[in-house]
DNA sequence: CATGAATGAGTCTTCATTCAT
DNA sequence: AATGAATGAAGACTCATTCAT
């Protein structure tokens, strides 16, 4: 972590073989993480889940954190494209679905975000990663905020970034507790539960029933 | 080599002087995990931080894992014994009394739970903590909530479980971001924020204004 | 805390090369105990012994127990190895060849057992080992000596078993002693008086002269 | 071990109450040793069990080392004062008094002994006390055996230094066996044995029956 | 004298990274 | 590219000894 490096600076795999391999440790070391959590996260236990041997890890990633960063922005944009909501006329079904694919989409990757959080939590880089990623989201739930405020929607009394920040880290939390609980929780029912309590939250009235 | 233990098992501190020094410690050892994280926290920093010797750290705690399990529960305690709320007539008054002390003495106190919650994965004494912790402020709201329905101050179509999680996520995240952004927020305006949408979400209705 | 064990569990040398840092590493840590004693076998004597750097030692042991037994196997197997004894008619010639066989090749074998005896004395596997190797010395002269009573030759009113203990003992305690002792002894006279002794002993006449 | 002392030296103690402690820090430390083995053998452990704070060893002894070498000279001490043997005129009465007291006095002095034997490898001080015990054991077997010798009753083509070594060896070992086996051995029977067996190995008659 | 806290060098072990083949 | 051995700094823990009260 951060030690100087003299190894030859990992190039993208050149063959088909070599790219299997790299994308096999890239799978290793995300199943490891959502998994074992940090500690287990180590070169070893990945080359090994990976069914290659130690020094091949090397080859690939100038070092842990290089993988670690490769997992994280690959949970990210996974994160992110499972988000994408399609255009839907009714801003409540718009919230539902929204919330709907984060919870289904995003639960494991939310967890390794947040293992990242905190186990890595001196390497800059990564924490930019998260920041972006949150920013994204409190942004984009800002900006519909905003345009239900000017449609008349939505109580104009709320300061747009606080909601989306508070309301955003509602649905996040949910997301990593649900995965934690030991007596799972019925999803579908939780994604309605946060529906509503998101658009009353803003003053949007959820549909009766 | 199966060598049986022969530094004496820590026992409360018998002196003034032990006792400031363990308590010391136990500050030193809160701090860095609040600082510096997960990594940080080594018997050395500790001792250092603390001003005593390396040794001193296992007169008191059999292991890091021990202080560990001490700061956390001293969090849990502190976090718990700051929550309390006094018994408000207004409902509102209540959630708004609720949130400012969750977020005035919990900040910290929350993102060191996190912390283990990632970092001793493994480790079943601290998950029980953990899982404790929550369930009490989850119990808590739920009793609050159902009380408002029964009320019939709140929406009586929300499952309290559910709601309580949700929202209390919502509060216990933002308690931690804020504490990670760079641009300070202004505490009393999300504070302000927190109880309307919570109040919202519920139904219940907030104060004009 | 926990964490689980990721380095590689040792397994056995895939190339020549680490075969050879293997070996040496046994014979080193063998030296090691023979010439220090317990308190001289550190990993860190190990591996400069044997010209490796301190993190090859676990790259072929899982501790430094995990070497002890290792050792302590291969002189048990050298001692009972070195201490077949031909098949000769002439009994007394058989009790020469016995001790001979013992004294020459066993000498540091038995330091190395009698210093493990004490060392790891909380040890079950290596207690374990210990008692099967002097169970199988008493359990041999207990053999030759029933027989020799039965074929009229030793005295008929010894209890085999106690015998077989004593003058075992006497061998195995003299084996020990000759390593320790500044003034050498001449061996092959030391043979010669123990192989007398013996046979004495048991009332088998020793050859005139 | 070692370590350059800047403790005041500890002089003999001057009050009664101090000769009590000193005595049960021995008696403890004894204890330890015999029932413990070198690795239960900690100032910690032996003032603990002397029902004294740890501080108070360094004020009866300069070291652990100090105290050891008092334990062993005690022990050693009361291994040769136990041994001696009355004047009996009968040769092999003499020699069955001998290792009866041998074996009924000295199993755990001894193990103490052949504790230190290993354990304190390179202090040459108590070297040198188990050198002097051994010594004066096979100093006083080889007499007897000259004298026997003289005396015609022993076989004159023995060296008696040889010899001494040897059968002083074989009931040394014993002693301690005798201690370590798990099914505990008839102790008269194998004195009974051990005189026999020395008798006959040297030649001299013994009784019938 | 007794107490118990303090000290810190020493020991075992881990693991990210490098290197020879 | 792949392999598996080698490296060594860093971490957790121990314990003989010292010292303030």
């Amino acid at each position: 972590m951060g030690r100087a490096r003299t190894n030859p600076a990992p190039t993208a795999p050149a063959t088909a073989r070599g790219r299997r391999t790299h994308d096999a440790l890239i799978a290793a070391g995300r199943e490891i993480i959502e998994e074992q959590g940090w500690a287990g996260f180590t070169p070893e236990a990945v080359t090994q889940a990976a069914g290659v041997s130690y020094g091949t890890f090397y080859t690939y990633f100038e070092s842990k954190d290089d993988l670690l960063r490769k997992i994280v922005k690959a949970a990210a944009d996974e994160m992110i494209a499972a988000s994408r909501v399609p255009d839907l006329d009714d801003p409540y079904a718009r919230i539902v679905e929204a919330n709907r694919r984060y919870l289904a989409a995003t639960g494991k990757a939310a967890k390794v975000l947040r293992m990242v959080e905190h186990g890595a939590y001196l390497d800059d880089n990564l924490r930019g990663l998260l920041l972006e990623i949150r920013e994204f989201y409190v942004r984009r739930s800002e900006e519909g905020i905003r345009r239900l405020q000017t449609a008349g929607l939505a109580d104009p009394g709320l300061d747009p970034h606080l909601t989306a920040i508070a309301l955003g880290g509602m649905v996040e939390q949910v997301a990593v507790i649900i995965n934690e609980l030991r007596e799972p929780l019925d999803t579908e029912k939780m994604v309605d539960h946060l529906s509503r309590l998101w658009a009353s939250a803003i003053g949007l009235r959820p549909p009766v029933g």
